[in-house]
DNA sequence: CCCTGATTCGC
DNA sequence: GCGAATCAGG
C-alpha cells in the first residue's frame, strides 16, 4: 500500500480526531501502526496539538548524546509479533439474538458518553439464575477498570451506578469476538425466550 | 499483559 | 519516503 492523497488524508482527519495509530492503522489497512507513527512524523503533525491543548513549548534538547553502545551483553528475548493479517471484523450480527445490555459504546471512537443514559441493569429480568450468580461472582473479580481504561478485549461490561464513584466496567477478559466476559455474554445475549405465552 | 507514541536506520 | 525494530512509557 502507498500513501495515497486519499489516504494520508484519512490519516490527518483521524489523527486529528485523536485517534491512535492503531486505529488508524486498522481503517486504512495494509499498514502497521509504526508506518502510520512514521508517516505522522513525516508529515510533522507529530504534536496533538489543535485541541487547545498546551503546546508546552519545544525544548530543545541540543545535545543529543546518543552514543551508539556496541556492547549488548544482555540479549533481550523481545518477541516480535507480526502484524497478522486484517481481520474482517464482523461486527455484531446477532439480529434475532436481542441484547439486554445498558448502552455503551462497544468501542471505536472515544466520545465521552455525557452522562447518565445508562439504562437499568438486567437483573430482575427473566435471565437464568444460573447466570446471574455467575455474574454478581465474578463481579468480584472484576478488574474495576475505568471508560478510558477499555480496549478491544476487556469486557465492557458497566456495574454500579455512573453518577456515582461506584461505577466501573467489568474489564475481565472479553470472549473471542464479544465485548464481554464470558459471564456478561450470558446475559447480555438473550437466546429470546423472554416471555412463553404472556397472553398479551 | 495490554497499549501508547517516538526514534532510528537500512532499504 | 518508507516502515520494522526498537525504545520509553502508562
Amino acid at each position: 500500500m502507498s500513501w495515497t492523497d486519499e489516504r494520508v488524508e484519512l490519516l490527518k482527519k483521524m489523527w486529528a480526531e485523536g485517534q491512535s495509530a492503531s486505529q488508524i492503522a486498522k481503517e486504512l489497512g495494509g499498514v502497521t501502526r509504526n508506518a502510520v507513527i512514521g508517516k505522522v512524523h513525516r508529515l510533522g503533525l507529530s504534536n496533538r496539538t489543535g485541541s487547545g491543548a498546551a503546546p508546552a513549548a519545544a525544548a530543545a534538547p541540543a545535545k543529543e548524546a546518543k552514543p551508539v553502545k556496541d556492547a549488548k551483553p544482555a540479549p533481550k528475548p523481545k518477541p516480535a509479533p507480526a502484524a497478522p493479517a486484517a481481520e474482517t471484523a464482523p461486527r455484531e450480527e446477532a439480529a434475532s439474538v436481542p441484547e439486554t445490555r445498558p448502552a455503551v459504546s462497544p468501542a471505536r471512537k472515544q466520545i465521552i458518553p455525557a452522562g447518565q443514559p445508562l439504562p437499568p441493569q438486567p437483573s430482575a429480568n427473566e435471565i437464568s439464575p444460573e447466570a446471574l450468580a455467575k455474574v454478581s461472582e465474578i463481579e468480584k473479580k472484576a478488574k474495576r477498570l475505568t471508560l478510558m481504561e477499555l480496549t478491544e478485549r476487556t469486557c465492557k461490561w458497566p456495574v454500579g451506578d455512573p453518577a456515582t464513584e461506584d461505577f466501573w466496567f467489568c474489564g475481565l477478559p472479553v470472549q473471542q469476538g464479544k465485548p464481554y466476559c464470558e459471564a456478561h455474554v450470558g446475559v447480555a445475549f438473550q437466546p429470546m425466550s423472554s416471555r412463553r405465552d404472556r397472553r398479551r
